[in-house]
Order: structure tokens, then C-alpha cells, then sequence
DNA sequence: CGTTAATTTGAGACCATTCAATTTCGGTGG
DNA sequence: CCACCGAAATTGAATGGTCTCAAATTAACG
């Protein structure tokens, strides 16, 4: 773990998706890269900053979130290790959100240029980080979708759904049991909905057996129940495996 | 307006963000493309679908939308002449989510692979599509907190400033008043209301003098008060201009 | 083992929904 | 030009899902 390169599961992911060439490969974990921690809860990019880098989250979760004026606060996407956390502010010039970590994260923080010259040498490379974004955009369509038309059980439901499918998906969990770092005000805060009402609406998907959620840990006791209920459907991840 | 290219608008809309050579210009306007119309609700692209071109959008207005199981729909952006209203087809295998035509539309359509082409050959041209789909990103997320966190009244008033500031950028309005075609049964599935409540939260802005909305005329009577109550803050659009 | 954060519970208030009926508007044909 | 029609907008009243406010309980952590 300690000295293989940071950006390794970043580039096994991508990996899967486009075909990499060595040259590719090495290009990438070429990259000039800061290390850096971040303890839980701090603030990784703020809203209204001039963008200088982009930053590949290593280990931990890390969340995106826009504040209101009066304080409120909606949180607009979940991010798990390998994947950019704020791959737009490669291309756009001040960042329009905030990106905080959920708990103890370590990431790779890469120089906005050197990204860019990368995308403009390496057509594959350019190709995978474009569908990065693209599937990002993806997810917030669904999100709106999520917060605009469902119920607050659908809602729930449909954000556990698409968490537990990417942690499957990058190896993250097995058998349906994640580690599950989400507090209910963070849960509440991704669906619209109160801390209040998110603790009465898991309490009814436990009473129905489709989830276990404790101690940081989640267990899907029934998944095709879960999907139903959120009314999920794992087309927009574009998850082509 | 008969003869001239089609996609003239489009050149001239990324000539203000990026700087196009007439190389440039001259690729984007030797596109290979299609005319086509649409009547009114027309369906322009279909979830589900293999994606095989993108669409321009030259006269007329267009929004994408997803279907719920149960038959609800939310609609997840509304689209204005001069921009595409599916450019992430030109990447992704599969469509995500609905396009449909809001009135009469004119398009131009151009095959998915003519347009990759493009973008590989031209950095700047590639450059200019990649900000359009962050943008479209960018917006989402600020739906995704319009419709999460707001109450009635803030996103409505949200929604309209966004559409009048992007009709106005673009000339297709001036002092404030717009041709405005949207149903207030749209507005609610854009901001996640019923049509009735929509009805009642439109009355309440016009009884505080911030619009005058009938007959298809949209008139900001109040911008700042319009902007107050709908938390709007136009970086999102990232219009640096 | 104390202290703070997170979860849970209860009761009442409120914003938005539902359902149904009515009115207005825009377009069409006689 | 008026009568007609369906779509869109408007109104009312009752219902309901979610919120608010507060307090109590449990879990996490140094």
C-alpha cells in the first residue's frame, strides 16, 4: 500500500472501461502528484475558488455539497477511492460547490495543467476522464429525479441502492455488507430530506427486512426489494462491465 | 436565416468562451448535418437508446426528462437555440434519460462519429464541448439543490431567473420580458411541485410585483427581488462574460 | 468514564398534495 | 365572426407527508 503509486486504482479503473496502452498507463501515474490527508468533516474545495488542481481520492469517502444562504446545506454526490472528486475544476476556472471529507481521507492532488496536457497528449486518457464527468453528470440528472419525485423511503432507498452498487462494483464490499461511514443528517442532507424524518424512514426499511444499518456498517438483507422500493435502475451509472 | 449554416449559433456561442481559429469554425460549420423538425412534445431522444447523433437545438425550446415506474415526471433542464440538448450522447453508448420538444423545434443533428472526429482533430473545439457538458454538470447540481432544499416559492423564483438570464445572454429577450412557452404543469415537473401548488406560488410572486407571467410572456418586473427570494446566484452558470 | 456526537421518540404545526369543479385561453370549423 | 372545443389556468376544501421543536436514549471517543 504504502509505496505503489497513488493513482494506481485510478488508473485500474479506468482501465476497464478504455483500452490503455502501456504508454497511456505510464503517463498517467507519471503524473506530478501531492499527497495529502484530510481529517473528517474538512473542506477539500470551496465554492467560489480559482481551481489549481484536481484531486483523486485515495482512501476515504468525500462528499460534495452546496450551502444555502440560510444555512442549509444539500450534499450532491458521494465519492469512493479512485475516482476525482472535482475532475471539472481540471477545465472550469472557479469551483461552484464545495467538496468536504466524510471521514480520514487520503488523496492525490494533481496540478491543473499538468492534468490538462495530459487530456490534450493521450486521446484515451482525454476519452476517460471525459466520461468521468459524464457519468457525474449522469448521477446528478438522477439526483434530481431522486429529490424531486420520490418519496422519502424511495429516496433513501434509491441512495443506498446506487452506494452499495459502486462499492460492489470497486471491490469495497461483498455479500451486500459495506462499511457505511454516513451519518443520518449526511443521509438527509443527499436526499432533501431532515435528519428527523431520514431516522423514522430507515427504521421503516429495516421493519421491512431490506436493510441493516448500524455502526458504520450497512448490510442489504434484500436487494431486488431495495431496487423496488427506490425504484432503481443502475442504467445511468453507465457501468459497462 | 434560410440559407445561412445551422449551426452558425453554435460557432458563435463557443467563439465567445474559447478562442476559434477559422480553421476551426470552418470545421465546426462543415459538419455533416440533418434538419429535422419536431412538433410540439415531440420525443427527440428515448432512454434506453443506443446513441448515434447529437442535437443542436436551432429554433424553438426543448427539456430532458426522466420517467418514474409510476408515471411521474421530472424534467431535469430546459434547453435554448444554440445548444445541444444531448452532447454527452456523442460519448456515452446509451441514452439516460428523455429529450423532448417543448414547441415547434428546428434541429440540427450531427452523427455521433463526425463529431468525435472533430473534437480528436481540434483541441479547441474539443475544449469547447467538454465546458458544455461541465456546465450542463454544473447546472444539474444546482437543480439537484433547488429542488432538495428550497421551499415552492425560492424554486420557482429560481427557475425563472436561471431561464431569464440564459434567454437574455443569448438575445432572446430584452428589458426583461421573454418569450416564455413553458405550462405551468412543466414548471412543476421542473421544480418538483404539482401543477396546482405551482399555480398558487406563481400568483404569489405576481401579487409581490416580481413577475407578470401570461400568454406566453415571461416579465421580470423585480430582478433583484426575483433573485432574493430565489437564493440565485448565477456562478453556476459560468458565464465569464 | 466522562463528554460530545449521533440516534431515537413524541406531539403538534405546516407546507404541499389530492381530488374535483370551475373559469379562462387558444385554436378551429361552420 | 361567432360557436365550439380541448388544453391550460384557477379555485376550494380536505388530507397527508414531512417538518419543527424538544427531550431522552444510545453510541463513539479521548
Amino acid at each position: 500500500m504504502s509505496d505503489t503509486n497513488q493513482l494506481e486504482p485510478l488508473v485500474r479503473r479506468w482501465g476497464k472501461r478504455c483500452a490503455l496502452s502501456d504508454t497511456d498507463r505510464e503517463a498517467v501515474l507519471g503524473l506530478p502528484v501531492t499527497r495529502k490527508s484530510f481529517s473528517k468533516d474538512a473542506y477539500m474545495v470551496r465554492e467560489g475558488q480559482r481551481t489549481t488542481e484536481c484531486t483523486v481520492l485515495v482512501r476515504g469517502f468525500a462528499y460534495r455539497q452546496k450551502l444555502l444562504s440560510d444555512g442549509d446545506r444539500q450534499i450532491i454526490s458521494f465519492h469512493i477511492p479512485s475516482e476525482f472528486v472535482d475532475l471539472q475544476n481540471g477545465v472550469l476556472e472557479t469551483a461552484d460547490h464545495n467538496v468536504q471529507s466524510l471521514n480520514h481521507c487520503e488523496v492525490a492532488a494533481v496540478p491543473r495543467s499538468a492534468l490538462m496536457d495530459l487530456a490534450d497528449a493521450y486521446p484515451a486518457i482525454r476519452l476517460a476522464m471525459w466520461i468521468d464527468t459524464l457519468i457525474d453528470s449522469s448521477v446528478f440528472r438522477e439526483w434530481v429525479v431522486n429529490v424531486g419525485r420520490r418519496d422519502s423511503r424511495a429516496r433513501i432507498a434509491h441512495l443506498l441502492c446506487e452506494l452499495a452498487l459502486r462499492l460492489e462494483r470497486t471491490g469495497a464490499g461483498r455479500d451486500g455488507i459495506f462499511n457505511f461511514p454516513l451519518t443520518q443528517e449526511q443521509l438527509a442532507d443527499a436526499t432533501g430530506l431532515t435528519a428527523v424524518h431520514t431516522n423514522r424512514t430507515l427504521q421503516s426499511l429495516r421493519r421491512d427486512n431490506l436493510i441493516q444499518l448500524s455502526n458504520g456498517t450497512l448490510r442489504v438483507l434484500d436487494w431486488k426489494g431495495l431496487c423496488e422500493v427506490g425504484d432503481f435502475d443502475e442504467l445511468y451509472l453507465h457501468q459497462q462491465i
